[in-house]
DNA sequence: TCCATATTTCCATTATTATAGAATTATGGA
DNA sequence: TCCATAATTCTATAATAATGGAAATATGGA
């Protein structure tokens, strides 16, 4: 992954809105939710949160898909898997300092499964 | 961790000079580097840095101590374990899909201690 | 076809961020 | 004390991002 890639992700998490939308996302799972639904569900005008859902989607953390009149959003675990791991290995370079209870998160996350 | 934390974190890492500074700093380990010494390996103006070696410190991310006329930075490796920690476990809720390959990096890097 | 719903695009406004010149503060050495 | 070095703070400017009203586009149903 690219550095410019792991900017692009990190400034689209790093703002309030955004950061609360990715985590439904993800709490939504593959199914997804209405762009609607969303926009409701936090109070955010529909066209602000559309604008939103864009740098989530250019960023590659959100993908879409139409269904009826609504466009239904998914979190993309990849894409953010490939963050996790850039910041961990080539910006941290795998320091373990930094790893160490980040092993024992992702690997009890894991063996939960 | 608070996710205004977290915002306040990534944001910090989201822009290029910023993301490189941290780099060295996590390259450099606790021993740190002197500020002039960053702003000249990264053709950046002393007073230019300073303000983004503030907001990495204002974050969490970096500390500072003065030796003599320097001031020297070192990446806080706490701070950024605990971000990554609040993303996979908070704002990914431990999916696998998001953990798995992480585990992997974040554990060869602890056995390989 | 006509209408309501869902979302996006266009546009303007406000707020925030990035950058760097100039001045200031702090330290160490002659 | 005086000077050079290191870094920061002050200030202004330019660039980017966030927000929402209004209009446009797309879909499904009567």
């Amino acid at each position: 992954m690219e550095s410019i890639d792991a900017i692009k992700r990190l400034a689209a998490l790093a703002q309030d809105s955004r950061l609360a939308v990715f985590r439904q996302l993800v709490k939504a799972g593959k199914e997804g939710l209405a762009a609607g639904d969303i926009a409701r569900s936090l109070g955010i005008t529909p066209n602000t949160l559309s604008a939103q859902l864009t740098i989530l989607t250019n960023a590659g953390l959100a993908t879409s898909r139409r269904d009826g009149r609504s466009i239904i959003y998914a979190a993309d675990y990849d894409a953010m898997s490939a963050l996790l791991i850039y910041l961990t290995e080539d910006c941290c370079q795998g320091r373990p300092e930094v790893c160490a209870g980040l092993a024992d998160v992702a690997g009890r996350a894991v063996c939960a499964r």
